[in-house]
DNA sequence: TAATCATTCGACCACTGGTCGAACGGCTGT
DNA sequence: ACAGCCGTTCGACCAGTGGTCGAATGATTA
């Protein structure tokens, strides 16, 4: 049996619980059966064990994005529509959230989502290539436009940072799927998706 | 003698001589010379602490950037550019940034950037609104635009989150300009403003 | 003078991430 | 069979944390 997994999965079943606030090391030694001692035999700190966590998860996230946005013959707007319902159901994960929301772990939330955006942002842009290609978008640099629609996700539409009322977001992601229709002049109301969705949910 | 002052003050002393890692309740109560028991008189929690040095730090130098904007008779993007101007030199102190790049103090990091976002895209909102009404632009919802333009400066630029190079970061800065010049429907490189200053710099 | 009440304090609390030396148990070479 | 070794396991222990609490102070009021 792999110690580094059987810790890595003890600390993420308390995550998944919403232990967030009471994942200290000494729970997740009582979690995985082992002594606390032992942990610092597999990992050098806590925020080592969760940077395996954060690598571990995220890795077959990613992974699973890369796979749906490839396989099928569908246009770049479609593409990137499902890419976005992957992120919405997949990539957020509450369980790491609640987590990485705390004040305590500040450092290690930049990290990650430094890290969504360091992996998703070439996705993205091939997906703003595609598009190009298909004479959909006007586009001179997709892979800095892509990092410039990721920020939004990352940085502005993160529960971690602002706490926006559910009016409030689907506001901005009305004003997000304008500013990227004409930006990449892409046809009016293509990106309509981006609000649609949620305009549902609530 | 505003006791609450005294303590922001005195965390603010602590961070500001690199003393993030050292900066505890105990710590600030002795800098403040006050007994630590008092600080729970004035904040609920060293967090409250931390919110109200953020507001403290930033209060006078978003006032400043108001000032700026409202006085003079120049149009939306003079005023954006005297704007982007003053948060290069004001907004963005090294001497603070410094400290706030530091692992240990992510969290006001994180609350110091939401803040910028927070206070300055009104005025950006604001200014994307002359524009509206000076027919340079158009924008159904400057308010939001402002702040997905913000969102860039406030993650994406941020050197503590990631560490591109001079030319990366002028790509970025073009895409940017590209962006908002198609999604704000603003007069062919009137933006260009946003990278020619830091294109000379480097 | 007595009573009230905001204010001040540091000993104290439960808990944290991390350390350490003792001990266990399965190897090896002799 | 024995000794020595070494990877592994453990929980008592450590310094330090954010936060609590009841006692003490001193000014104001009745």
């Amino acid at each position: 049996m792999d110690k580094r997994n059987l810790i890595i999965e003890a600390m993420y079943k308390l995550l998944k619980e919403d232990k967030g606030a009471f994942c200290s090391v000494s729970e997740i030694a009582k979690e995985a059966g082992i002594g606390k001692g032992s942990i610092y035999y597999y990992f050098k700190s806590k925020d080592e064990i969760f940077d395996a966590l954060v690598e571990h998860v995220y890795y077959e996230k990613i992974r699973h994005c890369k796979e749906v946005i490839s396989c099928s013959h569908i246009n770049a707007l479609e593409k990137l529509q499902l890419l976005f319902s992957v992120y919405g159901q997949y990539i957020i994960d509450p369980s790491i959230d609640s987590y990485l929301h705390l004040q305590q772990n500040a450092a290690i939330h930049q990290k990650s989502l430094a890290q969504i955006h360091n992996l998703l942002s070439p996705i993205v842009a091939e997906i703003f290539n595609n598009g190009v290609n298909e004479n959909l978008f006007i586009c001179e640099s997709p892979q800095e436009t892509a990092e410039l629609f990721l920020s939004s996700f990352c940085f502005l539409f993160d529960p971690g940072i602002f706490s926006w009322s559910d009016n409030q977001i689907l506001k901005k992601l009305k004003a997000l799927a304008d500013l990227f229709e004409s930006g990449l002049s892409a046809p009016k109301g293509s990106l309509q998706f981006l609000y649609q969705s949620f305009q549902k949910q609530i």
